[in-house]
DNA sequence: CGTCAATATATCGTGACACGACATATTAGC
DNA sequence: GCTAATATGTCGTGTCACGATATATTGACG
């Protein structure tokens, strides 16, 4: 049975992680995308694959089923974020590349991201040893 | 325009926190609730309000609009796990309170996230150092 | 070579969630 | 008492994720 103090510290670390995804979602909505489609920006942007990864990469990084991925893409590639490219030697595959548009957008998101984390680092720091009680 | 490494490294981030998330998730799912519902209770028990905070109130704490909690606290008044109860005072205001299950369900919980959260203190110590360069 | 299982993507209907716009009830100010 | 402000609730919409299902392509193996 967990007491008073520990719901409490619990219910601060949950705030300060809502806070940054909120203040996260809004740096996108700003720029004119969902948050999800962010993620996808970024997971793209971030795979090894030097020919963008397929759409069952970006579910597995993104931690969602396959179909739920190809959605996410339908939408974000309406927006001209994204592209699809099917693999010529298994066309099975699509790879998924970031348009001009797109790479210009993450690298804008990017950049404010890094900043605002450079800047939480010190309650980021705090918050593991306030778990302890 | 942000490096190679740095899209990677907060890939890596978000990566992580999407874990966490999905894990909590999870844990919720298993007792038959969702993840908001489960934010709802702890926003409910770690609120000082000794009558229970109003429904404006958690809508502040989860950063939601007050007709967003509306909604939410419908939903989980169906499952039993929460209660409405008018303020005798002021009767526009509506306080929240765990029903026996709810505090229950959300003791559960807690337990096993306090658990999750003491042994992901080390990686979340390294994080913020990791955005530096 | 042909058949059948495995893999990769896509479609459809459903439910949770959050929102803006709007509605209603109650209290507060003057 | 009349009007502002406050607190909650309703409705229609869009995003997201899912399970169930479908289709196409590749791979394995006799």
């Amino acid at each position: 049975m967990p007491t008073d103090a520990q719901y409490q510290r619990l219910l601060a670390f949950r705030t300060a992680l809502r806070r940054f995804d909120q203040w996260s979602r809004q740096q996108a909505e700003a720029l004119g995308l969902t948050h999800t489609q962010h993620q996808l920006l970024l997971a793209i942007r971030g795979s090894a694959s030097p020919a963008g990864p397929t759409i069952g990469e970006v579910a597995e990084a993104l931690l969602i089923r396959h179909h739920s991925a190809t959605e996410l893409v339908d939408r974000t590639q309406q927006l001209g974020l994204v592209s699809r490219l099917r693999d010529p030697a298994d066309s099975r595959r699509v790879h998924l590349r970031l348009t001009d548009h797109g790479r210009d957008v993450l690298a804008q998101l990017t950049a404010v991201h890094l900043q605002e984390l450079r800047r939480l680092a010190p309650l980021l720091d705090a918050l593991p040893r306030d778990m302890e009680g």
